[in-house]
RNA sequence: CGGGGCAUGGCGCAGUCUGGUAGCGCAUCUGCUUUGGGAGCAGAGGGUCGGCGGUUCGAAUCCGUCUGCCCCGACCA
């Protein structure tokens, strides 16, 4: 492709609105341009990347014996009425009618469909076991989209879905996703750890994330390196405390705390620390609002929160109007002792003693609160997120927290929407059985901006090369004023074409700088310098834009290094 | 959904407080010079200042309203 004729802007600076680092640079490098919040077109440069990914996906799930197919983007509500989603899934299904008023959504996902298909279809448990899988464009309608193609609103997703007689069956089925999800990310050439995770909207019960290390992740991570250990931190369990609570020291005092808002402020003033205090969340329950105490230091996890019988989900916060109501008091001086609400305390919070509260009662807390003698002995829940250090399930060693970006996930459902939809097929015995499904999902769109911020410096994107829109670029040295120079560049890109390269040739009538500074902002990995000074040495001047210096190889040398690195 | 902020040429911004008919940098086009790390000079094109309504002799600027976008937030108990 010569420069020239590719359309390429590039930017020197950043549209206002970019957050995060991948995203400035596909928008700097001219991958992506925004249309309107969470929609972007693909320019040319962005789609040959895109095409890269999508072709990586579809050999490993062929590989894995998948069947690609593809469904409709646009499905109708009978279907999500059938699995009782259409009333559960809420805002981020993106609704519409046609002109016979007949409901429809714009797909966020596909299980209703492809169970729609596969009972139809499949009819023998010998048609078993089989996976279907699609690459095609999704729409949720995030809350709040952002980070560029990070969360947004519509994006290209590999979905596939799995069909078995039994649950051994899709245990198999299930553990070649993995293995082939495993597969790709590996080609990708991107960094990741695979986490246990909750299986949320989707239903089912065994599921794991397939999650790119990043700093800028939108989740966190607790992994421990001793036993294998690895969770999204909206599942990583906390374990009761199994040392024994220190005895009882203080007697029980209610104090003036006139401004004392937050657990901050209350320890400001004590001058104790947050482990020492407990904090009072009003939320909704099944029968009204309830109560989560949680230690002062330690964050509410909604996810695990809300699987409590008696608490809502999802997990709402009460608004200050009804726990005024509820409790007499107000937001800032809450506290479990004399509490009228049901009690519901994080595990943590049993190991305490002597340890402040608010008391119920605006501007006045407690300090030496103890359970048996102020509050009855607790029954305690899991209620919080894991920090770092926290011992780890298997009890062998300690977690450690991690960020990364979620852009693989596979499940186990079972017989969710096969059950909920009839989805059966004969068995040896002659009977009619519920097939079990799994699903798995990687997140097309998503992985490109990952793999930026994983791959970049300074002067911008460095693609893996599997990923990259061109594996060389050609940048000749004033080739406008010099035959020699624009001869040797014509042949070359002329030879590397035919050789099989995707080769970017920068035949702009530009001046140098402006050519490197868009070969590295593109990120492209193998450059080669065209120039007077290199031709007369039979020479080209090579550099791999993951190194710090170039070096001048010989004409035949340079072709046999390129040749070597796109085989390998 | 709650809170905050922004909206001026393709991109980044100034001008708004204190009303007087729009400016800078980048990008684009033309010419000359320049040519191994985002060149210089000279010139040019491009904006109903997000929409609507109001105040005023006069509105990018003041008032009202709507829309769009960005950021923060279920952590305040």
């Amino acid at each position: 492709m010569r420069f020239s004729q590719f359309g390429l802007t590039t930017l020197k600076e950043v549209p206002a609105d970019a957050e995060i680092v991948s995203h400035k640079l596909m928008l700097r490098a001219g991958l992506i341009r925004r249309l309107a919040s969470g929609l972007f077109t693909w320019m040319p440069l962005g789609l040959r990347v895109l095409r890269k990914v999508e072709k990586v996906v579809r050999e490993e799930m062929d590989r894995a014996g998948a069947l690609e197919l593809l469904m409709p983007a646009v499905q109708p509500s009978e279907l999500w009425e059938e699995s009782g989603r259409w009333d559960q899934y809420g805002p981020l299904l993106l609704r519409m009618h046609d002109r016979h008023e007949r409901e429809y959504c714009f797909g966020p996902t596909h299980e209703e469909v492809i169970t729609d298909i596969a009972r139809r279809e499949l009819r023998s448990y010998k048609q078993l076991p089989v996976n279907f899988y699609q690459i095609q464009t999704k729409f949720r309608d995030e809350i709040r989209p952002r980070f560029g193609v990070m969360r947004s609103r519509e994006f290209i997703m590999k979905d596939a879905y799995s069909f078995d007689i039994d649950h051994t069956g899709l245990e198999a089925s299930y553990g070649r996703m993995h293995d082939a999800y495993s597969a790709i990310f590996e080609r990708l050439g991107l960094k990741f750890r695979i986490v246990d995770a909750d299986s949320g909207e989707i239903g089912g019960s065994r599921s794991q994330e397939f999650h790119v290390l990043a700093d800028s992740g939108e989740d966190a991570i607790a992994y421990c390196d001793a036993d294998d250990y690895a969770s999204n931190i909206e599942t990583a369990a906390t374990m009761a405390p199994d040392a024994d609570r220190p005895v009882p020291a203080a007697e029980l005092e209610k104090f003036p705390t006139p401004g004392v808002k937050t657990i901050d402020d209350l320890c400001e003033m004590l001058g104790i620390t947050p482990a020492q205090t407990v904090k009072t969340l009003i939320v909704e329950g099944t029968d009204g609002p309830v109560a989560l105490i949680l230690r002062g230091d330690h964050e509410l996890n909604a996810v695990k929160a809300q699987k409590i019988p008696g608490v809502a989900s999802p997990l709402t916060m009460a608004d200050n109007a009804t726990i005024n109501k509820a409790t007499g008091s107000e937001a800032g001086s809450l506290g479990p002792v004399g509490m009228p609400l049901p009690l519901f305390f994080d595990h943590a919070v049993a190991g305490l003693a002597d340890f402040s509260c608010g008391a119920n009662e605006a501007g006045f807390h407690f300090k030496g609160v103890n359970f048996g003698r102020d509050l009855p002995e607790p029954e305690t829940f899991d209620l919080r997120n894991v920090v770092a250090g926290d011992p780890t399930p298997g009890g062998t060693g300690t977690l450690s927290i991690a960020r990364g970006i979620e852009v693989g996930h596979i499940f186990q459902l079972g017989t969710k929407y096969s059950e909920a939809m009839g989805a059966t097929v004969q068995a040896p015995d002659g009977r009619n059985q519920v097939m079990e499904m799994g699903c798995y999902g990687i997140g097309i769109t998503r992985i490109v901006g990952a793999a930026i911020e994983q791959n970049h410096d300074d002067d911008g994107i460095i693609w893996p090369g599997p990923l990259a829109p061109f594996d060389v670029v050609l940048v000749p040295i004033n080739m406008h004023r010099s035959d020699e120079v624009r001869d040797a560049a014509e042949t070359l890109y002329a030879e590397l074409t035919d050789q099989g390269h995707e080769v970017l040739f920068d035949d702009r009538d530009a001046r140098p700088g402006v050519k490197f500074a868009d070969a590295e902002l593109v990120g492209i990995p193998h450059r080669l310098v065209i120039s007077d000074r290199n031709l007369a040495a039979g020479e080209l001047e090579y550099r791999h834009r993951r190194d710090a210096e170039s070096r001048n190889l010989k004409r035949e040398e340079a072709l046999k290094l390129l040749k070597e690195s796109s085989v390998s």
